[in-house]
DNA sequence: CCTACCGATCGGTAGG
DNA sequence: CCTACCGATCGGTAGG
């Protein structure tokens, strides 16, 4: 039984979250290591893993918070928008700056995570790959509506669209990550508005 | 010493090589650990080390592995094409054919391998820096003279161009990898020559 | 949420 | 390239 509050054990549970949050931005979520966040919390790994029962649990609570972060940071103030080219710009540049700046230590979360699990099975799996086709899906809405409003040419192809415009962040935070090019947000920028034929 | 002849233990080398890029396209190079190359192989762990010293060096050869058969497999059937246009389509497409029907388990071993270590130190780190920069350069030459060639708009911006030409690819592993959209090798392509302002 | 502990596996080495 | 071994760390548990 724990001694501390409800409370305090809340906030114990955040702190061990953020942790491992960041160091699966750097390691993946493999790396994160029970051991590891005990030492970098200074917690015993009995109380690092007690509140979740098991590193896979652990892990899927990390995936939660980077997912309800990324949602946050990109979508929500984009959702302000009018429906249609305003709200879809609006969520391409939010990305972007997400990727450019993210509050992670090894950048961009999902790009570590969705390819560290993406041929392997598993719970984390399953998840990861919920957690995108969600995202996909309301991209493809937006998309989608910003056709029907008129705002974008009408032979664009929005699969086709959907599958340009989400490349791009992964290309960014490749360029940013592995070759520290500080021109890469702008090309990201110009490339989102030129797969969706808008003008620069 | 080794029992074994110098073509024996080239053969076993190449054998250990093989499996290790095979588990680094699922498991990523972290994911290489010298006692499952063992038993995999049957072989022990001391007989997996022994070639190589330690797993950083065993990691470094399998990434010149895997380097030497995306070259092989990219570059090479197209250094035949006439430089310009044919060329740079050559290589764009059998990018995608070999992320769309890669010879690892895994997928593409360099997607695995780059945002694993995009964001740590150390030799593996800057070996995947390097390799990922040489590609570009060949990659940013081509399309520079294929504008020379003036068979690309003229208002073209190559390192644009080569931004977006570089996401596609990563855009389309994830695409089958974690959604198994068979549909995407085909969007791929559009996408590289809508990037390149040809059509289709 | 701690101490103390478990079996398994890690990278690596000595010696043949 | 093998056996036998090293200290360190892994995920996890018992008991408080």
């Amino acid at each position: 039984m724990p001694r501390n509050s409800a409370a305090e054990a809340r906030k114990t549970r955040e702190a061990i979250v953020a942790r491992a949050t960041d160091v699966a931005s750097v390691a993946g979520l493999e790396g994160v290591t029970i051991g590891r966040l005990a030492s970098d919390l200074g917690m015993s790994k009995a109380g690092v893993i007690g509140q979740f029962g098991s590193k896979a649990e652990l892990q899927m609570a990390a995936l939660d918070a980077a997912s309800q972060a990324f949602v946050e940071a990109v979508w929500t103030p984009a959702a302000d928008k009018a429906p249609g080219l305003p709200r879809l710009l609006a969520i391409g540049d939010a990305w972007v700056d997400y990727v450019a700046r993210p509050p992670y230590e090894g950048g961009c979360f999902w790009t570590a995570v969705s390819t560290e699990f993406d041929t392997r099975g598993g719970p984390v799996h399953e998840a990861v790959r919920e957690r995108g086709q969600q995202w996909r899906k309301v991209l493809r809405r937006e998309i989608a509506s910003t056709i029907d409003a008129g705002d974008l040419p009408t032979d664009l192809d929005p699969d086709q669209a959907l599958f340009e415009f989400e490349s791009i962040p992964m290309g960014l935070n490749q360029s940013i990550q592995l070759y520290g090019d500080t021109r890469a947000p702008a090309r990201a920028r110009t490339a989102l508005r030129r797969v969706l034929g808008v003008e620069t």
